[in-house]
DNA sequence: TCGGTTACTTAACAGTGTTAACCATTCTTT
DNA sequence: AAAGAATGGTTAACACTGTTAAGTAACCGA
């Protein structure tokens, strides 16, 4: 039904990512998109059940290549702390280098998310999947000191989704060097996970 | 102007406070605040140039009383490892135990916050400004191994809006309990800031 | 009592998401 | 080949949205 490719609905999709990054997701519209497909509005509901499921559509397809970022940056690295960080930075340099397509992620309200179907997100946890395991790797190794994994990955995903909020809202002060902001803090969410050695 | 107390005016922004954390931002209309509070939509303009200023105001007010709850947690505690933890501990329990006005204040996009007036935002890093502050201190009496405090109370803050982020939108993995996840994350973003002694 | 201000209203405009009904064209089946 | 169904689109309409312009009724000072 949804899944068989389509020139004019990967046209829509094109479109509507386009637009939102330009124009934003206030005044993104239906008719809108319609008009620079050139189509008539109504014609996009044959391709997508409604506003909503177009957007999450195109979460997903965003999801999807920052995950395939995040494991492609840290394929082959086998120093588990390396490989920590190489996922770690995958992320940042996937979120700074493609605001367009990482904002779409999170473009979508808490409130329109409650209603983000739970398979799908379940999708995009594939990159915080690769975190657990390389903590759990870590622990088991003695090279980091956590309880769960399970949390700290979480924590360290939020930890980064906030960092990148930051950056790309341009809410940074302005004596604030940007790539200095993001390497320290990086560093610092690095930092606060691994094993206390000696200064 | 805006400035003198009316009742009608602060009815409109109670309002509208209940309506956005009750239904949600998406559904939040003139109409809708204005049929509540038996007026009609026009008469909201008389006290609010349009919808984005009535949002901003709601976002203010939220700032103001987040700052505030940050303040008066850390107010008095003179040891600065202690005054640290306080100061981000009484920002995640605000956050937390107040999701509404909390969530008010980043329910506003990038694109409205665009429209956010600058000096109005100013305000809104009061409790930032608390953080620099207490990091020079640490740093200069050599509890805390920062480069720059003011890019490191950045970083914090962006990890905390990061962890809170999480739990209010309900994204947190149901295997995770949600006060563990907090009091570990927070754990690891200070540990991040500390001086590193030995094990 | 006249004028002006204040606090509000109704009517209207241009835009929104979405549904229902319709119209060709093409594919399938008899 | 004829009939019917599916495909891929259309237009018209509904109920909503933010916002503006114009109007109205009550009060207030001269």
């Amino acid at each position: 039904m949804s899944e068989a490719e389509n020139p004019l609905r990967d046209k829509i999709l094109e479109i509507s990512r386009h637009l939102l990054f330009d124009e934003g997701f206030d005044s993104l519209s239906m008719r809108k998109i319609a008009r620079r497909a050139g189509i008539s509005a109504t014609s996009i509901y044959l391709y997508f059940q409604n506003k909503d499921h177009l957007l999450h559509t195109l979460i997903e397809e965003s999801v999807e290549e920052l995950s395939q970022a995040v494991e492609q940056n840290a394929d082959g690295e086998k120093d588990i702390i390396r490989r920590f960080n190489k996922i770690i930075n995958g992320y940042i340099e996937f979120a700074i280098s493609n605001p367009e397509k990482y904002q779409v992620i999170y473009m979508i309200r808490p409130n329109a998310m409650a209603r983000y179907p739970k398979e799908k997100f379940r999708k995009a946890r594939r990159c915080y999947e690769l975190l657990v395991k390389v903590i759990e790797e870590g622990v088991s190794k003695g090279v980091m000191e956590v309880e769960k994994p399970v949390i700290a990955a979480y924590s360290i995903w939020a930890q980064l989704h906030g960092i990148v909020t930051v950056v790309l809202s341009q809410h940074l002060d302005s004596r604030i060097d940007r790539n200095q902001f993001i390497t320290e803090s990086v560093e610092h969410v690095v930092q606060g996970f691994l094993i206390r050695t000696t200064v």
